[in-house]
DNA sequence: TTATAAGATTGTAATGATTACAATATTGGA
DNA sequence: TCCAATATTGTAATCATTACAATCTTATAA
């Protein structure tokens, strides 16, 4: 059973306000890892008044709550998606398009770190996407 | 036995000026993947006319000829690194060093990614080393 | 040696993502 | 209803990186 806004936000101990929930709900159903303009630029005609500086505090929110990780893959740009199943992530260098990489079978041995606490690990691959194999 | 910078940049088709020269060794001998200011800072001590632009430029070049690499661990700073043996990073949440993950006995099987062509992969960590640990 | 063209380096200004900050708006509880 | 805490907003600042045009250097041919 798919937990309501309502109780993850309250479990993370903030307020469900309908910019918060709006944000989430965009996370939720994008796939692609979307940058900070992109999500303002995706809700900004529905919500109006949504200035950027809301979406980076309340993505910087989320993080802090662990809701939602960021992801540098690239660029200089931010990217931002929901805590969910382990992956990974390839960029191809060609489209530039960003793919989940499922790590369930990928054996990462943490280790190889003793005395290192991991909190979260990341795979980045780069390389040529099969739609750009021609 | 090493290579000398002429058969290195020789091979990689660029001509051994003594800028690139210095880039390259500060690389060389750099162990903490330093940022483009980093650089910029260390040398220019001892090459007075150098500019940042000439240390963006010249990394590019490093780059383009598959002598280095960008890593994007943080912050929207660029880190670069030669290219040597493959290796992952971690970095820590609190004194944002970052430490070499030994990734050769790390299995990362290729095959979960069926179709696409790999061409660098790295391994991601964050979370607290173990001098931050009381 | 000298002229010349290609290549290397430089400085300044522009770009673009992110953050700082102060002002305004909204909300929930007394 | 009123107030204090919280949420949102807009503007300006910051900082890494890039664009670009100008200058300097080098290698080579005459």
């Amino acid at each position: 059973m798919k937990k309501s806004f309502r109780d993850i936000f309250e479990e993370a101990g903030i307020s469900p306000s309908y910019t918060r929930v709006r944000i989430y709900d965009y996370l939720e159903k994008e796939e692609h890892h979307p940058t900070a303009d992109e999500i303002y630029q995706a809700l900004v005609e529905e919500l109006p008044t949504l200035s950027k500086t809301t979406v980076y505090n309340t993505i910087k929110l989320f993080i802090e709550k662990d809701l939602a990780k960021k992801v540098v893959l690239n660029n200089n740009e931010g990217r931002y998606e929901l805590i969910r199943h382990e992956h990974g992530h390839f960029v191809c260098d060609k489209c530039h398009r960003i793919y989940d990489i499922p790590t369930d079978s990928l054996n990462v041995n943490l280790d190889v770190m003793p005395g290192f606490i991991v909190k979260d690990k990341d795979i980045h691959m780069k390389g040529i996407c099969p739609s750009c194999q021609e």
